[in-house]
DNA sequence: TGTTTTTTGTAGCAGTTGCTACATTTTATA
DNA sequence: TATAAAATGTAGCAACTGCTACAAAAAACA
């Protein structure tokens, strides 16, 4: 890897870290550039422009995603352990960032805006795919219906860890277990 | 009612309806006051800075919604018959502008920022209370559970119809459905 | 070593942001 | 009608936005 490359990559690391702490909001070049180490001028030199430089770093952001959740893979519980687990892993501190940048991303992608439409939908599609695998079914043909239930519910979790209500999700589960009892 | 509280308040309504139709996203001083027929001079007059026109101005969009689902009022729903209905009326032309706009305002509320904090909150509570009172329950006990359930699920079709996916919503309530069988 | 890329610095441009100072007209009040 | 108050227009400021022109230093290559 040529030395340009890999100065690009580094900032490109940290460019994620300082999106991950500190979100989209307010995130201009300036600003971007000194918290990593950098001028205007030099992002601008390694990324052409700004779309393509949140193109660049949000999809970092949502490979780190993927490889946590990798990492992650448990054995295979069924809907409401599963959802009680995703819960709290939901707020747990080293995720809670990527849902933070989720949420400011939804609005973004919202009426196809590009980049962030393809990217929400990346994120959107992986993490379905981890709850299927995770998911523990009675019968296969149960899986998917269950994972997108599982993903709904847990999407709207995050939007009241954002509220700082955890009320609602508490009561939620309980609903669930109830009914499915 | 003088007249400098008449102008005010139509000005609010006008930026209500802007808001609804373009979103928090670009709304500058400038833009906003061409969009309601005055100057950003006559803006900051009759709102003294930008934080209470925006104050204001999601207040009555969230007491909109209010009325709005106080004139939709209707029989009692078993859950799976509500949640349906909510998934039809999330994407209904004249409600979609109003979870969009709570969309935005989330990631604005999360980490208790003032005002959106507090507007978001009114407003959550608000669909969550509705949600109670027009759920079919057994027995009182779940009323809130269940409301809580629905709450969440509804919010997290919300996310989806931002990405513009009908299939997940779907899903999900079919593996509902499945579950509650 | 000499030459051509690549990397970096400095400066600045044109547009936007929230907001303000100052002046004038219009309205309400005495 | 005279005077005070409220409403509105014009102009501009200082900070910030993404981005660019120009030039020097550093590295890669011949």
């Amino acid at each position: 890897m040529k030395k340009g490359e890999r100065r690009r990559a580094e900032l490109l690391e940290r460019l994620a870290d300082h999106l991950l702490t500190h979100g989209l909001q307010g995130a201009s070049l300036r600003p971007l550039a000194a918290a990593v180490g950098t001028s205007d001028r030099m992002l601008l030199h390694y990324f052409g422009d700004k779309e393509e430089l949140l193109t660049a770093s949000l999809t970092l952001v949502s490979q780190r995603l993927i490889t946590m959740l990798d990492a992650a893979r448990l054995e295979p519980l069924p809907i409401d352990a599963l959802l009680t687990m995703l819960a709290g892993m939901v707020k747990d501190p080293h995720v809670r960032p990527y849902m933070r940048l989720w949420l400011e991303l939804l609005p973004l992608a919202a009426g196809g805006q590009a980049p962030f439409h393809t990217i929400a939908q990346r994120i959107s599609a992986t993490l379905r795919g981890w709850i299927a695998d995770t998911l523990q079914v009675d019968t296969e043909e149960q899986r998917e219906l269950l994972a997108a239930l599982t993903l709904t519910i847990i999407e709207g979790f995050v939007m009241f860890d954002a509220l700082g209500d955890d009320e609602v999700p508490a009561a939620a589960l309980a609903g669930l277990k109830l009914k499915m009892a």
